[in-house]
DNA sequence: AAAAAAC
């Protein structure tokens, strides 16, 4: 097996790498690595949790080890379609770099301009970016782009999802003609591989995605069930989602729920915490430094459960969550695969659950055809419509259920959401609260970010379910 | 019916 020792790493690098507990390359790195260290562009085909971003981390410093920046003149830029992925790479950066001199920015949206400034004034070897934040920066003209000597895309598909195509052409046209580029995509989408023909000059091209795997070690399952009526939709979804979780008890000790909308990931999360529950939100709309913090409270452990939009769904680096529970089935089936990714790697094992209703069920079987596999349906956890649970709440409407409710509720759909909020916890036998202790637990799963060192994990963590591994064309052409 | 990203 290849080591890193093999593949042409500086010495501090190695040292590094060595230092984080790492051994063996993955397939992406040990077939990244030597062409980018050889000066060579690269296209790199693979998915989250492959170690992707060392793939490129790694050669970059080896080689930006040599030279020093410029003032206003980076020599290399990355460039991550969300500011969380572009904040992990900066990490990673600090990981491997930590035994080298090497200077780098970060250019997110969210933040204040002034500290960027100063960093990139001063001279950086290394910006990592997204794309809104880098034109806006240079078109201020405190940047110029002429220095970049190694160009990085990162997660290419999910930039062209977001529709920031145009602003990575753009890029490309500022940077020299003869920087090196390192570019890298989940799928090759038509577009994508029109983008690579066009700014990749004979890459070298190292496509991971078939990698066979030993195990599917994802459960999949999902409740299918008709709310009751349709404006108790929201309530009683979370109620099945509160089964879902107590069931799983102290197995489920870091799990991540993705919603489709903000505003049911903030509902969602409420709930869970009036529940007893350590959750938090985590969307576009909070500010960067709240987004920040409960990313790394849950990566420390000091949080249990993640409430999520698709922030969250794809490239971020959230080892070993237990659980992945789809309050919604996502529209872009797609998305489903990215979701319930982020449970099962690196060879652990993992839970996902999806909850669906009859509005989801169209994209529930294209998730299904996607994945060419049938999602074993569950029994709905809540207790079929305990009768009294029932009685209680509509007494207030006390008339047969089948009735028609042309008369409008007297409820403005504006206080629905205190209504429910002040209802629910009346509405079933409320739980004990559950206490999440995390503090009393021999936490190590913190560290294991940076160097695991479990027998079962190879490389940076490279095990996918077969499904996962297969590309989406593929899963497509069923 | 959506999310993300620039002010």
């Amino acid at each position: 097996m290849t080591k890193f020792s093999d593949l042409n790493l500086s010495p501090k690098v190695l040292k590094a790498i060595e230092e984080a507990g790492y051994e063996s390359p993955t397939p992406i790195q040990a077939g990244a690595i030597p062409p980018a260290l050889e000066g060579k562009d690269v296209l790199g085909i693979a998915q989250t949790g492959t170690g992707k971003t060392a793939s490129f981390t790694l050669p970059m410093i080896t080689k930006l080890a040599r030279g020093r920046a410029r003032a206003r003149m980076p020599r290399s830029l990355v460039l991550c379609p969300t500011r969380e992925l572009a904040a992990q790479v900066a990490e990673n950066f600090d990981t491997y770099a930590k035994n080298v001199k090497l200077t780098k920015a970060l250019l997110i949206g969210g933040v204040s301009f002034k500290e960027q400034d100063q960093l990139i004034d001063k001279g950086v070897d290394v910006l990592i970016a997204t794309p809104g934040r880098l034109l806006d920066h240079f078109e201020r003209g405190k940047l110029l782009l002429t220095g970049i000597e190694i160009m990085v895309i990162d997660e290419a598909d999910r930039m062209l999802d977001m529709g920031f195509i145009p602003d990575i052409e753009r890029i490309f046209g500022l940077v020299p003609f003869t920087r090196q580029t390192l570019f890298f995509s989940a799928t090759m989408a038509p577009e994508i591989e029109r983008i690579t023909n066009t700014f990749l000059s004979a890459p070298a091209r190292i496509e991971v995605a078939r990698q066979a795997t030993a195990s599917e070690n994802i459960t999949q399952g999902a409740v299918v069930f008709k709310p009751s009526r349709k404006d108790r939709e929201g309530t009683e979804k979370r109620k099945v989602l509160r089964a879902l979780i107590d069931a799983e008890g102290d197995s489920c000790d870091r799990a991540i729920i993705f919603c489709n909308r903000k505003v049911d990931v903030d509902i969602v999360s409420k709930s869970l915490k009036k529940y007893g529950h350590n959750a938090a939100p985590i969307h576009g709309d909070l500010d960067q430094s709240q987004r920040m913090k409960t990313l790394d409270a849950f990566r420390d452990s000091e949080l249990r459960i993640l409430v999520a939009s698709d922030v969250a769904a794809r490239g971020l680096d959230i080892p070993a969550v237990s659980h992945v529970f789809n309050f919604d089935v996502p529209s872009h089936a797609e998305d489903y695969v990215h979701r319930i990714g982020r449970t099962g790697r690196a060879g652990r094992s993992g839970k996902a659950f999806t909850i669906c209703t009859p509005r989801d069920e169209k994209y529930f079987d294209a998730v299904e055809k996607l994945i060419q596999k049938e999602i074993p349906r569950l029994d709905n956890p809540v207790k079929t419509e305990a009768p009294a649970e029932k009685v209680e709440e509509t007494k207030d409407t006390n008339e047969p259920r089948k009735s028609s409710r042309s008369r409008s509720r007297s409820k403005s759909s504006d206080d629905k959401r205190q209504v429910e909020t002040r209802s629910e916890p009346r509405t079933e036998k409320r739980e004990e609260p559950r206490r999440d202790t995390r503090d009393n637990r021999n936490d190590t799963r913190g560290k294991d970010r940076g160097g695991r060192r479990d027998n079962n994990v190879v490389g940076m963590g490279d095990h996918l379910p077969d499904f996962i591994a297969l590309s989406f064309d593929e899963r497509r052409a069923s």
